[in-house]
DNA sequence: GCCTTCCTATACCAGTTAGTCCAGTGCCGA
DNA sequence: TCGGCACTGGACTAACTGGTATAGGAAGGC
């Protein structure tokens, strides 16, 4: 034996056989019946081998099919929409919220129509800060119907996740949202609270959400620091 | 990808380019024997797929004839793409396109790595200055691979639709895009090409654009005026 | 002696594949 | 109008696949 197991011979065996193009990428491996004769171990040895093979992402298993030889495809497509946490905590980096203002008032006009519900209706509004490791990269301003989300009137939203609290506290999921971004020149007070100077390239963000039913959930305004982040979305044509 | 079937898997690719409107409403899908192919998955493995596509609604079957797709559209119509002609006719306005350079090049490292071909091997470029009705809107970059796209080399692109141009000349149907948007401040160059001031708001899009099969078709690169345009998308939350 | 670890061998199951044959559909030319 | 004919989905089969469970043999440590 010298202290080296027959899977780890067929393992090594199997490595090099890749390495060397025996096997093309994009194709199949002789069955785990044949191969296990061929290496002259059982099966079950055998897949100990492959099982270790796959786990190091040398080979793809199958079921029922077979174990294939991967074909090198980099670059699968980006995700469709991402929340600000969840932007910030794809790069690894720890998403910060800061409440500036969190308020019940009658709604505006546009507000009214935009959520669907009557002129005045009381609505609450929140104002936060938003960063990634505490550096300021967004000032957030969202508006939803006091009817359906009182719970968030009352809640500490500080580094919280307002998708999150929504689903939470009132059950509802946001799952689309009608979005729209135009470049400005910050103003002096965005200026102050975003940390960049007087003028500098903003991103700013108009989101309208709604349930999956249609209902409108929020009304999201957002002011992103140009150099600071990045929106990203997955386009599709009509056919 | 353990324990998931082929079948599985075979229903969830279809499910996604059904969502994502690779196939139109009302339309024939490919043959069950084609399909199995592009799929990579035997016929009767593609048909337990297609049989729970029908029993949910998401494909009707037609006996000797085929799989269509329901002209009521169930599913909600996925992140939508216009191209900038489309946006302005959409608005009424006349689009036009004055061609600042085109040249065939060889494709810098990261090109050629989105567009999955050779590194050095030849790119065309396209250096617009698209604007609406005469007004300039956009700085407009666009990188092919020659490979695929050779037609456009010789080609006059003044006020043409280089999506319309791809399809009538190359057979090229764009399906998706990957679009990333951040706000920058205008250098003095991209100021006088736009007509504003430098250090405005500019809106910095960044596209990579596929056909339906996945295959890269070209790298784009848009600095919209900040006053003058607006991006605007739906977008879905991933289930 | 006993235990653990590694290996072999066998069997069965559900999912998959490639293949064949069939009947209905739609198109096109005579 | 009619008859081919290519193509479609429908149905079925035999062989094969990995997934899983079982029982038993061989070697080494205690």
């Amino acid at each position: 034996m010298l202290g080296v197991t027959a899977s780890t011979q067929a393992y090594e065996q199997l490595t090099r056989d890749l390495t060397v193009g025996r096997y093309a990428p994009g194709t199949r491996l002789p069955g785990e019946r044949d191969l296990a004769g061929q290496l002259g171990v059982s099966r079950a040895t055998l897949r100990l081998a492959l099982g270790r093979l796959e786990s190091e992402g040398t080979l793809q298993r199958s079921a029922q099919r077979g174990w294939f030889v991967p074909t090198q495809v980099l670059g699968e497509p980006p995700s469709t929409l991402q929340s600000f946490t969840e932007m910030a905590r794809a790069r690894g980096l720890r998403p910060t919220a800061r409440v500036l203002r969190q308020q019940v008032r009658p709604a505006s006009m546009d507000e009214a129509g935009q959520l669907r519900i009557a002129p005045a209706a009381p609505v609450i509004e929140i104002d936060r800060l938003r960063g990634m490791d505490g550096t300021p990269v967004c000032f957030d301003v969202v508006v939803l119907p006091e009817a359906t989300a009182a719970p968030l009137a009352g809640t500490d939203l500080t580094d919280a996740s307002l998708y999150d609290e929504l689903r939470r506290l009132c059950g509802i999921e946001v799952h689309r949202s009608a979005y729209t971004l135009v470049a400005e020149n910050a103003d002096a007070e965005l200026a102050r609270l975003l940390g960049i100077t007087a003028g500098a390239a903003v991103l700013v963000g108009d989101e309208v959400a709604y349930t999956a039913d249609g209902t409108p959930v929020l009304i999201g305004h957002n002011k992103y620091r140009g150099d600071a982040y990045r929106f990203e979305a997955d386009l599709f044509r009509r056919a």
